[in-house]
DNA sequence: ATCCCGAGGG
DNA sequence: CCCTCTGGAT
């Protein structure tokens, strides 16, 4: 990276003030079983099912007895819904069965549940919890890699090496702040097709500007 | 490395 | 047609 990674930051918290979710929840049941669904598809098309799933699942033990059938129905706009109802089913009944029907709150017992890797894990701790993670998304890796806080790999950018090089580049009290803030360029701005280099504020900062192809 | 899997953009 | 969209399990 150009720059200092901090100074991007305060950068870009002026262009994105607010650090709001963009998954509909209320509790942290919900934002668990929205963080699944949301893997491989957009949080907008997650916010549609959510409301009718919510409604007819409102606890951990209604979702643990689910109906496998009217579950896959309800999430199969999200893609891999067979797999996304089973994990959600599962994880219900490990979450009352292992944890009192509550969430827990540690990275270890979160991804010990079905459908839970550590990027759902560190969205719920985050959120949820109060704590502080390095949340390794898609937008994120990407605007990690073109910044030139990591490298990628044979296999392209992998999320377990991102999170530590950044992890190792900040305080960790700034880590979910960083999270939330490159996550946000890279769905606003930073697009993986066309991004917006061309009026990014922190393009003095990135190896990669400007990108081929960018606006 | 591969599979799970629908939807929209270019 | 190919890529991308808040991944995770095998």
């Amino acid at each position: 990276m150009r720059g200092s990674l901090e100074r991007a930051l305060d950068t870009l918290s002026r262009l994105y003030p607010e650090r709001k979710s963009f998954l509909d929840y209320e509790t942290p049941f919900q934002l668990l079983v929205a963080v699944v669904l949301s893997a491989q598809c957009t949080d907008a098309c997650v916010n549609e099912v959510t409301p009718a799933l919510f409604s007819a699942y409102p606890d951990p033990a209604a979702l643990a007895n689910a109906s496998p059938a009217e579950l896959e129905a309800l999430v199969f706009r999200t893609g891999f819904y067979r797999t996304k109802a089973r994990h959600i089913r599962e994880a219900a009944a490990i979450i009352v069965e292992r944890f009192g029907g509550k969430v827990p709150g540690t990275m270890e017992d979160l991804t010990s549940l079905p459908g839970v890797g550590r990027k759902s894990a560190g969205v719920l701790l985050a959120r949820c919890f109060g704590g502080q993670a390095i949340i390794v998304d898609t937008h994120f890796a990407r605007v990690a890699w073109r910044l030139g806080l990591t490298a990628k790999g044979k296999n392209g950018l992998n999320p377990i090496l991102v999170e530590r090089d950044v992890a190792a580049a900040l305080p960790k009290g700034r880590w979910t702040e960083c999270s939330d803030l490159l996550n946000r360029h890279g769905r606003e701005a930073c697009f993986a097709r066309k991004p917006r280099c061309l009026s990014c504020p922190i393009a003095a900062e990135c190896d990669a500007f400007p990108v081929p192809g960018a606006v």
